[in-house]
DNA sequence: TTCGAATGTCTAGTACCCTTTACATCAGAT
DNA sequence: ATCTGATGTAAAGGGTACTAGACATTCGAA
Protein backbone atom coordinates (compact mmCIF):
# COMPACT_ATOMS: atom_id res chain seq x y z
CA UNK A 1 0.00 0.00 0.00
CA UNK A 2 1.31 3.49 -1.14
CA UNK A 3 -0.12 6.52 0.86
CA UNK A 4 -0.33 10.49 0.42
CA UNK A 5 0.24 10.99 4.09
CA UNK A 6 3.23 13.01 3.61
CA UNK A 7 1.80 15.85 1.24
CA UNK A 8 -1.60 15.73 3.04
CA UNK A 9 0.94 16.14 6.11
CA UNK A 10 2.79 19.23 4.38
CA UNK A 11 -0.32 20.63 2.83
CA UNK A 12 -1.31 21.66 6.13
CA UNK A 13 2.40 22.85 7.53
CA UNK A 14 2.33 19.82 10.40
CA UNK A 15 5.31 17.80 11.70
CA UNK A 16 5.00 13.99 12.02
CA UNK A 17 5.41 14.95 15.93
CA UNK A 18 2.09 17.37 15.56
CA UNK A 19 0.41 14.80 13.50
CA UNK A 20 1.54 11.71 15.75
CA UNK A 21 -0.03 13.97 18.41
CA UNK A 22 -3.52 14.43 16.71
CA UNK A 23 -3.21 10.60 15.66
CA UNK A 24 -2.47 9.56 19.11
CA UNK A 25 0.71 7.42 17.96
CA UNK A 26 3.77 7.71 18.23
CA UNK A 27 6.08 9.80 16.45
CA UNK A 28 8.20 6.66 14.97
CA UNK A 29 4.27 4.68 13.82
CA UNK A 30 3.93 8.04 11.69
CA UNK A 31 7.24 8.06 10.70
CA UNK A 32 7.18 3.82 9.49
CA UNK A 33 3.81 4.61 7.76
CA UNK A 34 5.13 7.77 5.69
CA UNK A 35 8.11 6.21 4.76
CA UNK A 36 6.26 2.50 3.52
CA UNK A 37 8.03 0.58 6.46
CA UNK A 38 4.48 -1.19 7.63
CA UNK A 39 0.72 -0.39 6.79
CA UNK A 40 -1.70 1.32 9.46
CA UNK A 41 -4.07 -1.03 11.33
CA UNK A 42 -8.10 -0.28 10.23
CA UNK A 43 -8.90 1.58 13.51
CA UNK A 44 -5.83 4.32 12.61
CA UNK A 45 -6.40 4.49 9.32
CA UNK A 46 -9.85 5.32 10.13
CA UNK A 47 -8.81 7.89 12.51
CA UNK A 48 -6.22 9.20 9.54
CA UNK A 49 -8.89 9.47 6.85
CA UNK A 50 -11.54 11.27 9.76
CA UNK A 51 -8.69 14.03 10.89
CA UNK A 52 -7.76 14.95 6.95
CA UNK A 53 -11.58 14.47 5.97
CA UNK A 54 -11.43 12.35 3.26
CA UNK A 55 -12.25 8.76 2.74
CA UNK A 56 -9.68 6.25 3.53
CA UNK A 57 -9.11 5.18 -0.49
CA UNK A 58 -8.21 8.68 -1.02
CA UNK A 59 -5.43 8.40 1.19
CA UNK A 60 -4.18 5.21 1.00
CA UNK A 61 -3.67 3.59 -2.65
CA UNK A 62 -3.30 -0.60 -3.26
CA UNK A 63 0.30 -0.92 -5.28
CA UNK B 1 -14.85 -1.39 14.92
CA UNK B 2 -18.02 -3.02 13.66
CA UNK B 3 -19.01 -4.67 10.11
CA UNK B 4 -21.98 -5.84 7.84
CA UNK B 5 -19.70 -9.11 6.64
CA UNK B 6 -22.34 -11.43 7.54
CA UNK B 7 -24.94 -9.49 6.33
CA UNK B 8 -22.99 -8.56 2.85
CA UNK B 9 -22.56 -12.25 2.44
CA UNK B 10 -25.99 -13.82 3.27
CA UNK B 11 -26.78 -11.37 0.49
CA UNK B 12 -24.99 -12.71 -1.77
CA UNK B 13 -25.58 -16.40 -0.25
CA UNK B 14 -21.70 -17.24 0.54
CA UNK B 15 -20.41 -19.53 3.24
CA UNK B 16 -17.74 -18.04 5.02
CA UNK B 17 -15.73 -20.35 3.44
CA UNK B 18 -16.80 -19.09 -0.08
CA UNK B 19 -15.50 -15.71 1.07
CA UNK B 20 -12.56 -17.17 2.18
CA UNK B 21 -11.51 -18.46 -0.93
CA UNK B 22 -12.38 -14.84 -2.88
CA UNK B 23 -10.01 -13.04 -0.41
CA UNK B 24 -7.17 -15.31 0.02
CA UNK B 25 -7.73 -15.49 3.67
CA UNK B 26 -8.71 -18.86 5.81
CA UNK B 27 -11.82 -19.13 6.99
CA UNK B 28 -11.06 -18.82 10.60
CA UNK B 29 -9.94 -15.15 9.82
CA UNK B 30 -13.09 -14.24 7.79
CA UNK B 31 -14.86 -16.07 11.26
CA UNK B 32 -13.05 -13.88 13.45
CA UNK B 33 -13.75 -10.47 11.64
CA UNK B 34 -17.83 -11.43 11.36
CA UNK B 35 -17.42 -12.22 15.49
CA UNK B 36 -16.05 -9.19 16.21
CA UNK B 37 -12.49 -11.34 18.05
CA UNK B 38 -10.05 -8.82 15.73
CA UNK B 39 -9.99 -6.34 12.69
CA UNK B 40 -8.82 -6.89 9.58
CA UNK B 41 -5.56 -5.62 8.35
CA UNK B 42 -5.63 -2.48 6.07
CA UNK B 43 -4.72 -4.14 2.85
CA UNK B 44 -7.23 -6.89 3.90
CA UNK B 45 -10.15 -4.68 4.21
CA UNK B 46 -9.31 -2.95 0.66
CA UNK B 47 -9.63 -6.78 -0.54
CA UNK B 48 -13.12 -6.83 0.82
CA UNK B 49 -14.27 -3.31 -0.24
CA UNK B 50 -13.33 -4.27 -3.45
CA UNK B 51 -15.19 -7.53 -3.55
CA UNK B 52 -18.17 -6.23 -2.29
CA UNK B 53 -18.23 -3.42 -4.74
CA UNK B 54 -18.39 -0.45 -1.86
CA UNK B 55 -15.82 1.74 -0.29
CA UNK B 56 -14.74 0.37 3.25
CA UNK B 57 -16.31 2.72 5.40
CA UNK B 58 -20.18 1.97 4.27
CA UNK B 59 -18.54 -2.21 5.61
CA UNK B 60 -16.56 -1.39 8.39
CA UNK B 61 -18.01 1.36 11.48
CA UNK B 62 -16.15 2.81 14.04
CA UNK B 63 -18.11 2.07 17.05
C1' DT C 1 29.41 28.73 14.49
C1' DT C 2 26.19 26.94 17.45
C1' DC C 3 21.57 25.58 18.42
C1' DG C 4 17.15 23.49 17.91
C1' DA C 5 13.44 21.50 15.15
C1' DA C 6 12.48 17.98 11.97
C1' DT C 7 13.34 13.66 10.04
C1' DG C 8 15.10 8.88 9.54
C1' DT C 9 16.55 4.71 11.64
C1' DC C 10 17.59 1.02 15.25
C1' DT C 11 16.57 -2.03 19.21
C1' DA C 12 13.74 -4.50 22.42
C1' DG C 13 9.39 -5.40 24.02
C1' DT C 14 4.14 -6.03 23.81
C1' DA C 15 0.03 -6.88 21.47
C1' DC C 16 -2.41 -8.10 17.49
C1' DC C 17 -3.33 -10.31 12.61
C1' DC C 18 -3.39 -14.52 10.31
C1' DT C 19 -2.07 -19.31 9.65
C1' DT C 20 -2.81 -24.57 10.19
C1' DT C 21 -4.74 -28.12 12.78
C1' DA C 22 -8.18 -29.71 15.45
C1' DC C 23 -12.55 -30.33 17.76
C1' DA C 24 -17.59 -29.26 18.95
C1' DT C 25 -22.24 -27.93 17.77
C1' DC C 26 -26.22 -27.39 14.85
C1' DA C 27 -29.46 -27.86 10.89
C1' DG C 28 -30.92 -30.09 6.93
C1' DA C 29 -30.92 -33.98 3.81
C1' DT C 30 -30.73 -38.91 2.98
C1' DA D 1 -30.20 -42.45 12.79
C1' DT D 2 -26.48 -40.87 10.02
C1' DC D 3 -24.05 -37.81 7.20
C1' DT D 4 -22.60 -33.48 5.56
C1' DG D 5 -22.06 -28.43 5.31
C1' DA D 6 -21.80 -24.39 7.95
C1' DT D 7 -20.31 -22.15 11.92
C1' DG D 8 -17.74 -21.14 16.30
C1' DT D 9 -13.73 -21.66 18.98
C1' DA D 10 -9.02 -22.99 20.71
C1' DA D 11 -3.82 -23.63 20.66
C1' DA D 12 0.60 -22.74 18.82
C1' DG D 13 3.50 -20.20 15.79
C1' DG D 14 5.13 -16.55 12.34
C1' DG D 15 4.89 -11.97 10.93
C1' DT D 16 3.36 -7.22 11.65
C1' DA D 17 1.74 -2.85 14.22
C1' DC D 18 2.97 0.02 17.79
C1' DT D 19 5.65 1.57 21.94
C1' DA D 20 9.65 4.08 24.38
C1' DG D 21 14.27 5.33 24.18
C1' DA D 22 18.24 6.44 21.85
C1' DC D 23 21.26 8.18 18.21
C1' DA D 24 22.57 10.49 13.61
C1' DT D 25 21.81 13.84 9.99
C1' DT D 26 20.14 17.99 7.95
C1' DC D 27 18.81 22.65 7.80
C1' DG D 28 17.35 27.16 9.00
C1' DA D 29 17.76 30.54 12.64
C1' DA D 30 20.17 33.00 16.32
Amino acid sequence: MKNRLKVLRAERDWSQEDLARQLEVSRQSVNAIETGRYDPSLPLAFRIAELFGMPIESIFLRD
